[in-house]
DNA sequence: CCCGTCCGTTCTGTATATGGAACGACGCGA
DNA sequence: TCGCGTCGTTCCATATACAGAACGGACGGG
């Protein structure tokens, strides 16, 4: 499908789901409602100003207005390992894995932290080790009196035996968590 | 910085990266040459199409354009786990931590699989388990005979056992491949 | 029934993003 | 030194994305 098909069924998605009216939407993006009309009918090449300012109101990050759907992502799904879900209003965070072994325990989460979210995790045990993979977007991490900026591909690990913060400042972000706690309760 | 500042911010540094001249560029995207240097000036408010034009040759993922590149990346990295580097023409693959503890190991990597890409990896041993979580791009992996396609936050979980394919048809792919292994060697 | 309101589409005049021409600056070989 | 190619910027005519008006249809209250 090309581009601008596309973005008008992502934009015409994301509207649905957040059950907006095409008019009410073109009001709070501050464009005209033949525009979005048009825009949404793939009959339009858009600015990029025009595709922020809905990218905007629709909370949706800009970059997920530009790519294809997977059309359906259940499906494909071979072996999903459903945990615990700790999803909240600032970060969702779902158990991919666990393994328990010789006398440790190690969690793989996918983590997600919504753009602008600021979120402080008291510490842990002593010896339980965090370490974060992020993917994409900006993150401010790091034990709560030092927290480090990683970008996308940045790396780090610290002590999860303090106090320390997630925050997201500019985009949402998805990361890889892996906490190792050095006990297998 | 607003957004055109920053599209264009980004446009120059990639086309400076691959040590491209702006009059060349704008002859393999197919738009003037003075629409590009607007462009990266941040005088101008692109369109959807020159937008996906220049990121098609500056091998750019679209969405990349778009977000302010975090200013700098190394000094933040706090416990860099430098591991073996499978770089290649098609993917790169970094090891980011390794856990051995009860009779398993377990590799936590990096995967990067560029546009295009196909890589077809030999059977491991029996009863090595891999584990994918995929970030961003569409990746068709799996058991050769059976692959599936997997969209940002698909999981799948194969049998390393038998041969095994990663594809990445559309854009470029980051993903978390877990391996586990039932010995420590 | 008959307004009034809201919906999404189509239409229209204007603003502006576009490709390409023109331009001066620079480097290089003859 | 001169000519020639390429560079990046500025300028121009044209195409088109824009905002908003006009429109017909759906719905609900009086």
């Amino acid at each position: 499908m090309e581009l601008v098909k596309v973005v008008g069924a992502n934009l015409r998605a994301a509207r649905a789901e957040r059950g907006l009216s095409l008019s009410e939407t073109a009001r709070r993006a501050e464009i005209g409602k033949g525009t979005l009309s048009e825009l949404e009918a793939g009959r339009r090449n858009p600015t990029l100003e025009t595709l922020y300012a809905l990218a905007a109101v629709l909370d949706v990050p800009l970059g997920r207005l530009l790519v294809a759907e997977p059309e359906s992502a259940a499906p494909v799904v071979v072996n999903r390992a459903r945990g615990a879900d700790l999803s909240g209003q600032v970060a969702d965070v779902e158990l991919m894995d666990r393994v328990v072994a010789g006398g440790q325990r190690l969690e793989v989460y996918r983590l997600h932290v919504r753009a602008g979210a600021r979120y402080v995790s008291a510490a842990h045990r002593p010896r339980v080790v965090e370490q974060l993979l992020v993917h994409t977007g900006t993150l401010v991490t790091g034990p709560e009196s030092a927290p480090e900026t990683l970008g996308p591909g940045d790396y780090i690990r610290f002590d999860g035996g303090v106090d320390h913060v997630y925050q997201a400042p500019a985009d949402d972000v998805t990361a890889t968590l892996l906490m190792r706690y050095p006990d297998p309760s």
